[in-house]
DNA sequence: CAGTGGTCTAGACCACACT
DNA sequence: GTGTGGTCTAGACCACTGC
Protein backbone atom coordinates (compact mmCIF):
# COMPACT_ATOMS: atom_id res chain seq x y z
CA UNK A 1 0.00 0.00 0.00
CA UNK A 2 0.67 3.42 -0.14
CA UNK A 3 1.31 5.56 3.35
CA UNK A 4 2.77 3.57 6.51
CA UNK A 5 0.44 6.67 8.49
CA UNK A 6 -2.67 6.50 6.74
CA UNK A 7 -4.90 9.10 7.94
CA UNK A 8 -7.97 7.33 9.15
CA UNK A 9 -9.74 5.28 6.36
CA UNK A 10 -6.82 3.46 4.96
CA UNK A 11 -8.66 1.42 1.92
CA UNK A 12 -9.83 -2.05 2.32
CA UNK A 13 -8.24 -3.46 -0.55
CA UNK A 14 -5.10 -1.58 0.18
CA UNK A 15 -4.85 -3.67 3.06
CA UNK A 16 -5.34 -6.87 1.50
CA UNK A 17 -2.26 -6.02 0.05
CA UNK A 18 -0.13 -5.32 2.21
CA UNK A 19 -1.39 -8.19 3.79
CA UNK A 20 -0.46 -10.59 1.06
CA UNK A 21 3.22 -12.40 -0.01
CA UNK A 22 2.57 -11.48 -4.02
CA UNK A 23 2.70 -7.70 -5.18
CA UNK A 24 0.29 -6.42 -7.64
CA UNK A 25 -0.47 -3.07 -7.79
CA UNK A 26 -4.31 -2.06 -7.13
CA UNK A 27 -5.25 -0.97 -9.95
CA UNK A 28 -4.56 -4.77 -11.25
CA UNK A 29 -6.03 -6.01 -8.07
CA UNK A 30 -9.17 -3.87 -8.99
CA UNK A 31 -9.10 -5.31 -12.52
CA UNK A 32 -9.16 -8.85 -11.28
CA UNK A 33 -12.14 -8.22 -9.00
CA UNK A 34 -14.03 -6.85 -12.24
CA UNK A 35 -13.12 -9.45 -14.13
CA UNK A 36 -14.40 -11.68 -11.45
CA UNK A 37 -17.96 -9.86 -11.86
CA UNK A 38 -18.01 -10.03 -15.74
CA UNK A 39 -17.01 -13.76 -15.46
CA UNK A 40 -19.96 -14.45 -13.00
CA UNK A 41 -22.52 -12.78 -15.17
CA UNK A 42 -22.86 -10.06 -12.71
CA UNK A 43 -23.13 -7.77 -14.96
CA UNK A 44 -24.00 -9.12 -18.91
CA UNK A 45 -23.05 -8.24 -22.56
CA UNK A 46 -24.55 -4.88 -23.29
CA UNK A 47 -25.33 -3.43 -19.60
CA UNK A 48 -23.89 -1.04 -18.06
CA UNK A 49 -21.71 -1.62 -15.32
CA UNK A 50 -21.39 0.86 -12.01
CA UNK A 51 -19.95 4.29 -12.09
CA UNK A 52 -16.55 4.56 -11.46
CA UNK A 53 -17.67 6.54 -8.22
CA UNK A 54 -19.76 4.05 -7.52
CA UNK A 55 -17.12 1.07 -7.93
CA UNK A 56 -14.77 3.45 -5.97
CA UNK A 57 -16.50 3.35 -3.23
CA UNK A 58 -17.20 -0.05 -3.56
CA UNK A 59 -13.29 -1.69 -3.55
CA UNK A 60 -12.69 1.91 -1.32
CA UNK A 61 -10.14 3.11 -3.61
CA UNK A 62 -9.97 6.55 -5.41
CA UNK A 63 -11.85 6.93 -8.86
CA UNK A 64 -8.28 7.10 -10.43
CA UNK A 65 -7.79 3.42 -9.92
CA UNK A 66 -10.54 2.33 -10.82
CA UNK A 67 -10.44 4.12 -14.01
CA UNK A 68 -7.10 2.70 -14.69
CA UNK A 69 -8.32 -0.78 -14.00
CA UNK A 70 -11.55 -0.09 -16.60
CA UNK A 71 -8.93 1.31 -18.97
CA UNK A 72 -6.94 -1.56 -19.46
CA UNK A 73 -10.24 -3.63 -19.59
CA UNK A 74 -11.73 -1.53 -21.96
CA UNK A 75 -8.36 -1.82 -24.37
CA UNK A 76 -8.62 -5.39 -24.54
CA UNK A 77 -12.40 -5.14 -25.73
CA UNK A 78 -13.83 -6.28 -22.30
CA UNK A 79 -15.66 -3.26 -21.69
CA UNK A 80 -16.90 -0.21 -23.44
CA UNK A 81 -17.06 3.56 -22.38
CA UNK A 82 -19.01 6.36 -23.49
CA UNK A 83 -19.06 9.39 -22.54
CA UNK A 84 -21.85 10.45 -20.74
CA UNK A 85 -23.20 7.36 -20.63
CA UNK A 86 -21.70 4.88 -18.75
CA UNK A 87 -19.46 2.11 -19.21
CA UNK A 88 -20.52 -1.47 -20.65
CA UNK A 89 -19.90 -5.19 -20.74
CA UNK A 90 -18.53 -5.34 -24.39
CA UNK A 91 -20.74 -7.59 -26.85
CA UNK A 92 -20.43 -9.08 -30.09
CA UNK A 93 -23.91 -7.91 -31.13
CA UNK A 94 -23.01 -4.50 -31.86
CA UNK A 95 -22.75 -3.09 -35.15
CA UNK A 96 -19.79 -1.70 -34.97
CA UNK A 97 -17.90 -4.48 -34.00
CA UNK A 98 -19.68 -7.41 -35.56
CA UNK A 99 -17.24 -8.85 -37.58
CA UNK A 100 -14.44 -7.84 -35.39
CA UNK A 101 -12.42 -11.73 -35.30
CA UNK A 102 -13.54 -11.93 -39.42
CA UNK A 103 -10.36 -10.55 -41.17
CA UNK A 104 -11.43 -11.59 -44.95
CA UNK A 105 -12.37 -8.35 -46.72
CA UNK A 106 -13.38 -7.52 -50.29
CA UNK A 107 -10.45 -6.56 -52.42
CA UNK A 108 -12.84 -3.48 -53.68
CA UNK A 109 -15.34 -1.70 -51.58
CA UNK A 110 -16.36 -3.15 -47.62
CA UNK A 111 -18.51 -4.77 -45.89
CA UNK A 112 -21.55 -2.42 -46.10
CA UNK A 113 -20.88 -2.46 -50.18
CA UNK A 114 -21.19 -6.36 -50.00
CA UNK A 115 -23.88 -6.49 -47.34
CA UNK A 116 -24.09 -9.02 -45.25
CA UNK A 117 -22.87 -12.89 -45.26
CA UNK A 118 -25.24 -15.21 -46.32
CA UNK A 119 -24.91 -18.37 -43.31
CA UNK A 120 -25.67 -22.28 -44.33
CA UNK A 121 -25.73 -24.58 -41.73
CA UNK A 122 -24.66 -27.96 -43.50
CA UNK A 123 -24.30 -29.87 -40.22
CA UNK A 124 -24.32 -29.95 -36.87
CA UNK A 125 -23.75 -32.99 -34.77
CA UNK A 126 -22.30 -34.32 -31.39
CA UNK A 127 -19.69 -36.78 -31.21
CA UNK A 128 -16.09 -37.54 -29.06
CA UNK A 129 -13.00 -35.35 -29.42
CA UNK A 130 -10.12 -36.62 -31.11
CA UNK A 131 -6.43 -36.33 -29.37
CA UNK A 132 -6.39 -33.12 -31.18
CA UNK A 133 -9.49 -31.30 -30.47
CA UNK A 134 -8.75 -32.32 -27.10
CA UNK A 135 -6.00 -31.06 -27.02
CA UNK A 136 -6.99 -27.60 -28.34
CA UNK A 137 -10.11 -27.27 -25.97
CA UNK A 138 -8.17 -28.32 -22.79
CA UNK A 139 -11.11 -31.65 -22.47
CA UNK A 140 -10.17 -35.17 -22.13
CA UNK A 141 -9.84 -37.40 -25.45
CA UNK A 142 -13.23 -38.83 -26.12
CA UNK A 143 -15.39 -36.07 -24.23
CA UNK A 144 -18.37 -34.99 -26.06
CA UNK A 145 -18.03 -32.36 -28.67
CA UNK A 146 -20.44 -30.40 -31.11
CA UNK A 147 -19.14 -30.09 -33.99
CA UNK A 148 -20.93 -27.55 -36.80
CA UNK A 149 -20.08 -27.26 -40.35
CA UNK A 150 -21.54 -24.13 -42.54
CA UNK A 151 -21.01 -22.41 -45.58
CA UNK A 152 -21.11 -18.34 -45.75
CA UNK A 153 -21.34 -16.86 -48.99
CA UNK A 154 -21.16 -13.21 -49.72
CA UNK A 155 -23.00 -11.60 -52.58
CA UNK A 156 -24.38 -15.46 -53.32
CA UNK A 157 -20.83 -16.82 -53.63
CA UNK A 158 -19.97 -19.51 -51.49
CA UNK A 159 -17.17 -17.88 -49.85
CA UNK A 160 -15.91 -19.69 -46.30
CA UNK A 161 -16.30 -22.97 -45.32
CA UNK A 162 -16.08 -23.13 -41.55
CA UNK A 163 -15.86 -26.45 -39.49
CA UNK A 164 -16.43 -25.55 -35.36
CA UNK A 165 -15.90 -27.79 -32.49
CA UNK A 166 -17.22 -26.62 -29.11
CA UNK A 167 -17.02 -28.19 -25.83
CA UNK A 168 -20.57 -30.09 -25.22
CA UNK A 169 -20.90 -28.87 -22.20
CA UNK A 170 -21.49 -25.32 -22.03
CA UNK A 171 -23.58 -25.61 -25.19
CA UNK A 172 -25.43 -28.40 -24.29
CA UNK A 173 -28.81 -27.42 -26.73
CA UNK A 174 -27.79 -25.82 -29.38
CA UNK A 175 -28.80 -27.42 -32.71
CA UNK A 176 -28.36 -27.10 -36.43
CA UNK A 177 -31.86 -25.12 -36.38
CA UNK A 178 -31.39 -22.84 -33.87
CA UNK A 179 -28.20 -21.82 -35.77
CA UNK A 180 -29.79 -21.16 -39.25
CA UNK A 181 -33.01 -19.50 -37.25
CA UNK A 182 -30.53 -16.85 -35.31
CA UNK A 183 -29.91 -13.52 -37.20
CA UNK A 184 -26.48 -12.31 -36.43
CA UNK A 185 -23.34 -13.27 -35.49
CA UNK A 186 -22.58 -16.78 -34.08
CA UNK A 187 -20.62 -15.19 -31.17
CA UNK A 188 -24.11 -12.84 -30.06
CA UNK A 189 -25.78 -15.91 -29.92
CA UNK A 190 -23.14 -17.64 -28.12
CA UNK A 191 -23.43 -14.79 -25.46
CA UNK A 192 -27.22 -14.38 -25.22
CA UNK A 193 -27.80 -18.24 -25.27
CA UNK A 194 -25.05 -19.43 -23.29
CA UNK A 195 -23.51 -17.25 -21.47
CA UNK A 196 -20.33 -17.36 -23.35
CA UNK A 197 -18.50 -14.68 -24.27
CA UNK A 198 -15.24 -15.18 -26.87
CA UNK A 199 -13.04 -12.42 -25.41
CA UNK A 200 -9.99 -13.04 -27.70
CA UNK A 201 -8.48 -15.80 -30.48
CA UNK A 202 -5.33 -16.67 -31.59
CA UNK A 203 -5.14 -17.74 -35.89
CA UNK A 204 -3.31 -20.20 -37.33
CA UNK A 205 -3.05 -19.66 -41.48
CA UNK A 206 -1.90 -21.38 -44.18
CA UNK A 207 -2.00 -22.07 -47.75
CA UNK A 208 -4.07 -24.87 -48.89
CA UNK A 209 -5.46 -27.01 -51.90
CA UNK A 210 -8.62 -28.12 -50.72
CA UNK A 211 -9.94 -31.95 -51.68
CA UNK A 212 -12.79 -32.79 -53.47
CA UNK A 213 -15.47 -33.06 -50.87
CA UNK A 214 -14.22 -29.26 -49.85
CA UNK A 215 -14.06 -27.83 -53.26
CA UNK A 216 -17.55 -29.19 -54.21
CA UNK A 217 -19.12 -27.51 -51.12
CA UNK A 218 -17.52 -24.08 -52.59
CA UNK A 219 -18.71 -24.63 -56.21
CA UNK A 220 -14.91 -24.36 -56.79
CA UNK A 221 -12.38 -24.80 -59.88
CA UNK A 222 -9.63 -27.46 -59.19
CA UNK A 223 -6.77 -26.43 -58.47
CA UNK A 224 -7.71 -23.32 -56.75
CA UNK A 225 -5.36 -22.48 -52.93
CA UNK A 226 -7.44 -21.44 -50.30
CA UNK A 227 -6.79 -19.64 -47.17
CA UNK A 228 -6.44 -22.35 -44.23
CA UNK A 229 -6.96 -20.70 -40.94
CA UNK A 230 -7.40 -22.60 -37.95
CA UNK A 231 -8.79 -20.33 -34.94
CA UNK A 232 -8.92 -21.15 -31.28
CA UNK A 233 -11.00 -19.06 -29.20
CA UNK A 234 -10.57 -17.82 -25.68
CA UNK A 235 -13.62 -16.78 -23.06
CA UNK A 236 -12.81 -15.00 -19.74
CA UNK A 237 -9.67 -16.63 -17.85
CA UNK A 238 -7.95 -17.85 -21.13
CA UNK A 239 -10.52 -20.96 -21.17
CA UNK A 240 -10.70 -22.22 -24.98
CA UNK A 241 -13.83 -22.33 -26.07
CA UNK A 242 -13.98 -23.02 -29.67
CA UNK A 243 -11.45 -24.23 -32.20
CA UNK A 244 -12.39 -23.48 -35.45
CA UNK A 245 -10.97 -24.56 -39.18
CA UNK A 246 -12.18 -22.23 -41.90
CA UNK A 247 -11.46 -22.52 -45.90
CA UNK A 248 -11.45 -18.88 -47.36
CA UNK A 249 -11.60 -18.41 -51.08
CA UNK A 250 -8.96 -15.28 -51.73
CA UNK A 251 -9.68 -14.49 -55.29
CA UNK A 252 -12.17 -11.84 -54.43
CA UNK A 253 -11.37 -11.06 -50.97
CA UNK A 254 -8.50 -10.99 -48.74
CA UNK A 255 -7.21 -11.27 -45.17
CA UNK A 256 -6.61 -8.09 -44.03
CA UNK A 257 -3.99 -7.48 -41.05
CA UNK A 258 -2.78 -4.69 -39.16
CA UNK A 259 0.62 -5.17 -37.53
CA UNK A 260 1.28 -2.42 -34.95
CA UNK B 1 -7.87 24.87 -20.66
CA UNK B 2 -8.95 24.00 -17.04
CA UNK B 3 -9.81 26.91 -15.32
CA UNK B 4 -11.20 30.36 -16.34
CA UNK B 5 -9.13 31.89 -12.99
CA UNK B 6 -5.69 30.01 -13.11
CA UNK B 7 -3.86 31.02 -9.83
CA UNK B 8 -0.88 32.81 -11.53
CA UNK B 9 1.62 30.62 -13.80
CA UNK B 10 -0.93 29.55 -16.60
CA UNK B 11 0.83 26.19 -18.92
CA UNK B 12 1.95 27.95 -22.18
CA UNK B 13 0.38 24.62 -24.12
CA UNK B 14 -2.91 25.30 -22.57
CA UNK B 15 -3.10 29.01 -23.24
CA UNK B 16 -2.58 27.40 -26.76
CA UNK B 17 -5.15 25.20 -26.33
CA UNK B 18 -7.30 27.97 -25.21
CA UNK B 19 -6.91 30.54 -28.46
CA UNK B 20 -7.17 27.89 -31.20
CA UNK B 21 -10.65 26.96 -32.66
CA UNK B 22 -9.73 23.06 -32.94
CA UNK B 23 -10.46 21.15 -29.34
CA UNK B 24 -8.23 18.62 -28.74
CA UNK B 25 -6.68 17.65 -25.38
CA UNK B 26 -3.60 18.49 -23.50
CA UNK B 27 -1.98 15.57 -23.61
CA UNK B 28 -3.25 14.94 -27.26
CA UNK B 29 -0.70 17.78 -28.54
CA UNK B 30 1.85 17.09 -26.20
CA UNK B 31 2.30 13.97 -27.91
CA UNK B 32 2.24 15.52 -31.12
CA UNK B 33 4.96 17.48 -30.23
CA UNK B 34 6.80 14.46 -29.27
CA UNK B 35 5.71 12.89 -32.38
CA UNK B 36 7.45 16.12 -34.09
CA UNK B 37 10.46 15.10 -32.09
CA UNK B 38 10.60 11.57 -32.75
CA UNK B 39 10.04 12.70 -36.73
CA UNK B 40 12.50 15.16 -36.90
CA UNK B 41 15.24 13.40 -35.50
CA UNK B 42 15.68 14.84 -32.42
CA UNK B 43 15.75 11.58 -30.10
CA UNK B 44 16.53 8.84 -32.34
CA UNK B 45 16.15 5.04 -32.41
CA UNK B 46 17.49 3.68 -29.02
CA UNK B 47 17.86 7.00 -27.22
CA UNK B 48 16.54 7.94 -24.41
CA UNK B 49 14.49 10.95 -23.95
CA UNK B 50 14.34 13.08 -21.72
CA UNK B 51 12.15 12.62 -17.95
CA UNK B 52 9.06 13.09 -17.67
CA UNK B 53 9.48 15.66 -15.26
CA UNK B 54 12.05 17.53 -17.78
CA UNK B 55 9.29 17.34 -20.19
CA UNK B 56 6.81 18.63 -18.29
CA UNK B 57 8.70 21.50 -17.73
CA UNK B 58 9.77 22.37 -21.22
CA UNK B 59 5.71 22.04 -22.09
CA UNK B 60 5.04 24.09 -19.41
CA UNK B 61 2.11 21.07 -18.11
CA UNK B 62 2.14 18.37 -15.12
CA UNK B 63 3.66 15.28 -15.02
CA UNK B 64 0.62 13.35 -15.29
CA UNK B 65 -0.43 15.24 -18.49
CA UNK B 66 3.43 14.38 -20.18
CA UNK B 67 2.60 10.93 -18.64
CA UNK B 68 -0.76 10.55 -20.81
CA UNK B 69 1.14 11.53 -24.34
CA UNK B 70 3.95 8.81 -23.40
CA UNK B 71 1.72 6.80 -22.56
CA UNK B 72 0.05 6.83 -25.81
CA UNK B 73 3.19 6.34 -27.95
CA UNK B 74 4.63 3.72 -25.68
CA UNK B 75 1.39 1.79 -26.71
CA UNK B 76 2.18 2.06 -30.16
CA UNK B 77 5.29 0.70 -29.81
CA UNK B 78 7.23 3.88 -30.80
CA UNK B 79 8.42 4.10 -27.29
CA UNK B 80 9.70 1.88 -24.89
CA UNK B 81 9.56 2.55 -20.65
CA UNK B 82 11.88 1.35 -18.53
CA UNK B 83 11.03 1.71 -15.12
CA UNK B 84 14.17 3.18 -13.36
CA UNK B 85 16.31 3.79 -16.73
CA UNK B 86 14.38 6.18 -18.65
CA UNK B 87 11.57 6.11 -21.64
CA UNK B 88 13.33 5.25 -24.98
CA UNK B 89 12.78 5.70 -28.73
CA UNK B 90 11.81 2.36 -29.94
CA UNK B 91 14.17 0.48 -32.78
CA UNK B 92 13.69 -2.79 -34.67
CA UNK B 93 17.06 -3.63 -33.79
CA UNK B 94 16.35 -4.76 -30.07
CA UNK B 95 16.64 -8.55 -30.03
CA UNK B 96 12.94 -8.68 -28.13
CA UNK B 97 11.43 -6.93 -31.16
CA UNK B 98 13.11 -7.94 -33.93
CA UNK B 99 10.66 -9.63 -35.89
CA UNK B 100 7.70 -7.52 -34.49
CA UNK B 101 6.62 -7.95 -38.13
CA UNK B 102 7.24 -11.02 -39.77
CA UNK B 103 4.25 -13.35 -38.54
CA UNK B 104 5.34 -16.04 -39.78
CA UNK B 105 6.58 -19.14 -37.41
CA UNK B 106 7.73 -22.82 -37.58
CA UNK B 107 4.65 -24.93 -36.19
CA UNK B 108 7.02 -26.93 -33.76
CA UNK B 109 9.54 -24.96 -31.41
CA UNK B 110 10.34 -21.38 -31.54
CA UNK B 111 12.07 -18.93 -33.28
CA UNK B 112 14.98 -19.66 -30.88
CA UNK B 113 15.10 -23.74 -31.66
CA UNK B 114 14.84 -22.37 -35.29
CA UNK B 115 17.64 -19.77 -34.83
CA UNK B 116 18.10 -16.50 -37.10
CA UNK B 117 16.79 -16.61 -40.94
CA UNK B 118 19.31 -16.89 -43.67
CA UNK B 119 18.94 -13.69 -46.18
CA UNK B 120 20.20 -14.16 -49.56
CA UNK B 121 20.13 -10.82 -51.87
CA UNK B 122 18.74 -12.00 -55.46
CA UNK B 123 18.78 -8.47 -56.59
CA UNK B 124 18.52 -4.51 -56.38
CA UNK B 125 17.66 -2.46 -58.78
CA UNK B 126 16.59 1.15 -59.69
CA UNK B 127 13.70 1.19 -62.06
CA UNK B 128 10.24 3.42 -62.38
CA UNK B 129 7.58 3.13 -60.37
CA UNK B 130 4.34 1.60 -62.13
CA UNK B 131 0.95 2.90 -61.39
CA UNK B 132 0.21 0.67 -58.75
CA UNK B 133 3.78 0.86 -56.74
CA UNK B 134 3.33 4.53 -56.83
CA UNK B 135 0.07 4.48 -56.11
CA UNK B 136 0.68 2.40 -52.78
CA UNK B 137 3.43 4.67 -51.86
CA UNK B 138 2.12 7.60 -52.83
CA UNK B 139 4.35 8.70 -55.51
CA UNK B 140 3.46 9.39 -59.41
CA UNK B 141 3.90 7.08 -62.01
CA UNK B 142 7.49 6.69 -62.99
CA UNK B 143 9.18 8.23 -60.37
CA UNK B 144 12.17 6.22 -59.34
CA UNK B 145 12.46 3.40 -57.33
CA UNK B 146 14.50 0.69 -55.95
CA UNK B 147 13.45 -2.81 -56.35
CA UNK B 148 14.30 -5.20 -54.11
CA UNK B 149 14.24 -9.45 -54.60
CA UNK B 150 15.69 -11.53 -51.50
CA UNK B 151 15.34 -15.33 -50.30
CA UNK B 152 14.70 -16.19 -46.73
CA UNK B 153 15.55 -19.26 -45.33
CA UNK B 154 15.28 -21.01 -41.99
CA UNK B 155 17.31 -24.44 -41.04
CA UNK B 156 18.18 -24.22 -45.31
CA UNK B 157 15.03 -24.15 -46.62
CA UNK B 158 14.11 -21.28 -48.90
CA UNK B 159 10.77 -20.26 -46.96
CA UNK B 160 10.05 -16.78 -48.26
CA UNK B 161 10.76 -14.95 -51.39
CA UNK B 162 10.11 -11.01 -51.19
CA UNK B 163 10.24 -8.34 -53.51
CA UNK B 164 10.05 -5.13 -51.98
CA UNK B 165 9.89 -1.61 -53.29
CA UNK B 166 11.45 1.76 -51.73
CA UNK B 167 10.78 5.32 -52.62
CA UNK B 168 14.56 5.78 -54.63
CA UNK B 169 14.77 9.57 -53.09
CA UNK B 170 14.77 8.58 -48.93
CA UNK B 171 16.97 5.56 -49.43
CA UNK B 172 19.25 7.06 -52.12
CA UNK B 173 22.76 5.09 -51.47
CA UNK B 174 21.24 1.31 -50.92
CA UNK B 175 22.90 -1.37 -52.61
CA UNK B 176 22.22 -5.46 -52.43
CA UNK B 177 26.41 -5.15 -50.93
CA UNK B 178 25.14 -2.61 -48.00
CA UNK B 179 22.00 -5.02 -47.92
CA UNK B 180 24.02 -8.41 -47.77
CA UNK B 181 26.94 -7.32 -45.44
CA UNK B 182 24.25 -6.09 -43.05
CA UNK B 183 24.23 -8.32 -40.54
CA UNK B 184 20.27 -7.81 -38.87
CA UNK B 185 16.80 -6.83 -39.52
CA UNK B 186 16.20 -5.01 -42.88
CA UNK B 187 14.21 -1.95 -40.73
CA UNK B 188 17.12 -1.81 -38.57
CA UNK B 189 19.52 -0.97 -41.38
CA UNK B 190 16.44 1.62 -42.68
CA UNK B 191 17.01 3.44 -39.35
CA UNK B 192 20.41 3.74 -38.99
CA UNK B 193 21.46 4.07 -42.45
CA UNK B 194 18.35 5.91 -43.81
CA UNK B 195 16.78 7.58 -40.60
CA UNK B 196 13.71 5.79 -41.88
CA UNK B 197 11.68 4.05 -39.05
CA UNK B 198 8.70 1.80 -40.11
CA UNK B 199 6.17 2.37 -37.35
CA UNK B 200 3.51 -0.29 -38.70
CA UNK B 201 2.03 -1.72 -41.49
CA UNK B 202 -1.12 -3.18 -43.39
CA UNK B 203 -0.60 -6.64 -44.68
CA UNK B 204 -3.46 -8.56 -47.41
CA UNK B 205 -2.99 -12.11 -47.39
CA UNK B 206 -4.16 -14.77 -49.72
CA UNK B 207 -3.81 -18.00 -51.09
CA UNK B 208 -1.90 -18.47 -54.72
CA UNK B 209 -0.05 -20.58 -56.72
CA UNK B 210 3.76 -19.80 -57.59
CA UNK B 211 4.99 -19.40 -61.25
CA UNK B 212 7.28 -21.34 -62.68
CA UNK B 213 10.01 -18.85 -61.53
CA UNK B 214 8.81 -18.32 -58.17
CA UNK B 215 9.16 -22.16 -58.10
CA UNK B 216 12.46 -22.19 -58.82
CA UNK B 217 13.70 -19.43 -56.69
CA UNK B 218 11.83 -21.54 -53.48
CA UNK B 219 13.19 -25.16 -54.88
CA UNK B 220 9.41 -26.05 -54.80
CA UNK B 221 7.44 -29.01 -56.55
CA UNK B 222 4.97 -28.26 -58.87
CA UNK B 223 1.20 -27.46 -57.32
CA UNK B 224 2.32 -25.85 -54.10
CA UNK B 225 0.46 -23.38 -52.69
CA UNK B 226 1.80 -20.64 -51.29
CA UNK B 227 0.50 -16.98 -48.71
CA UNK B 228 1.30 -14.13 -50.40
CA UNK B 229 1.63 -11.26 -47.94
CA UNK B 230 1.26 -7.86 -49.70
CA UNK B 231 2.54 -5.14 -46.95
CA UNK B 232 2.42 -1.91 -46.90
CA UNK B 233 4.44 -0.33 -44.15
CA UNK B 234 4.38 3.08 -43.06
CA UNK B 235 6.89 5.80 -41.16
CA UNK B 236 5.91 8.02 -38.97
CA UNK B 237 2.47 10.87 -39.95
CA UNK B 238 1.19 7.15 -41.35
CA UNK B 239 3.29 8.24 -44.92
CA UNK B 240 3.94 4.78 -46.90
CA UNK B 241 7.68 3.71 -47.30
CA UNK B 242 7.42 0.54 -48.12
CA UNK B 243 5.59 -1.60 -50.55
CA UNK B 244 6.65 -5.37 -50.05
CA UNK B 245 4.87 -8.87 -51.14
CA UNK B 246 6.26 -12.09 -49.89
CA UNK B 247 5.08 -15.53 -51.01
CA UNK B 248 5.87 -17.85 -47.53
CA UNK B 249 5.95 -21.71 -48.07
CA UNK B 250 3.56 -22.84 -45.17
CA UNK B 251 4.08 -26.62 -45.15
CA UNK B 252 6.61 -26.28 -41.38
CA UNK B 253 5.36 -22.66 -40.67
CA UNK B 254 2.15 -21.31 -40.42
CA UNK B 255 1.37 -17.36 -40.20
CA UNK B 256 0.41 -16.75 -36.60
CA UNK B 257 -2.30 -13.68 -35.23
CA UNK B 258 -4.05 -12.52 -32.22
CA UNK B 259 -7.12 -11.31 -32.62
CA UNK B 260 -8.00 -8.88 -29.50
C1' DC C 1 22.33 7.94 -2.63
C1' DA C 2 19.73 10.43 -6.52
C1' DG C 3 17.06 9.87 -10.57
C1' DT C 4 13.80 7.41 -13.23
C1' DG C 5 9.24 5.54 -14.19
C1' DG C 6 4.95 3.48 -11.58
C1' DT C 7 1.12 3.92 -8.36
C1' DC C 8 -2.32 6.27 -5.64
C1' DT C 9 -4.91 9.98 -3.99
C1' DA C 10 -8.00 14.20 -3.86
C1' DG C 11 -10.05 17.70 -5.99
C1' DA C 12 -11.28 20.67 -9.82
C1' DC C 13 -13.29 21.39 -14.08
C1' DC C 14 -14.78 20.00 -19.05
C1' DA C 15 -17.61 17.43 -22.56
C1' DC C 16 -21.45 14.80 -23.28
C1' DA C 17 -26.15 12.55 -22.74
C1' DC C 18 -30.49 12.35 -20.83
C1' DT C 19 -34.49 14.28 -18.87
C1' DG D 1 -29.76 20.21 -13.89
C1' DT D 2 -27.76 15.87 -12.77
C1' DG D 3 -24.87 12.17 -13.68
C1' DT D 4 -21.57 10.04 -16.59
C1' DG D 5 -16.88 9.53 -18.39
C1' DG D 6 -12.62 12.64 -19.79
C1' DT D 7 -8.91 15.85 -18.66
C1' DC D 8 -5.67 18.17 -15.71
C1' DT D 9 -3.29 19.21 -11.67
C1' DA D 10 -0.35 18.70 -7.36
C1' DG D 11 1.71 16.08 -4.22
C1' DA D 12 3.02 11.80 -1.94
C1' DC D 13 5.12 7.54 -1.90
C1' DC D 14 6.81 2.95 -4.12
C1' DA D 15 9.91 0.13 -7.16
C1' DC D 16 13.77 -0.18 -9.89
C1' DT D 17 18.48 1.23 -11.73
C1' DG D 18 22.93 2.69 -11.35
C1' DC D 19 26.45 5.53 -9.19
Amino acid sequence: MNTTLPPTDAPAAAEFQAATAAFSPLYQQIKGLILQSLQAGEWKPGESIPSEMDLAVRYRVSQGTVRKAIDELASGHLLIRKQGKGTFVATHAEHQVQYRFLKLVPDQGDLNTEGPAQREIVDCKRLRATAEIARALALRSGDSVLQVRRVLSFAKVPTILEDLWLPATPFKGLTAERLADYNGPMYALFETEFGVRMVRAEEKIRAVLPDKAQRELLQLPPNTPLLSVERIAYTYKDTPMELRRGLYRTDKHHYHNDLN
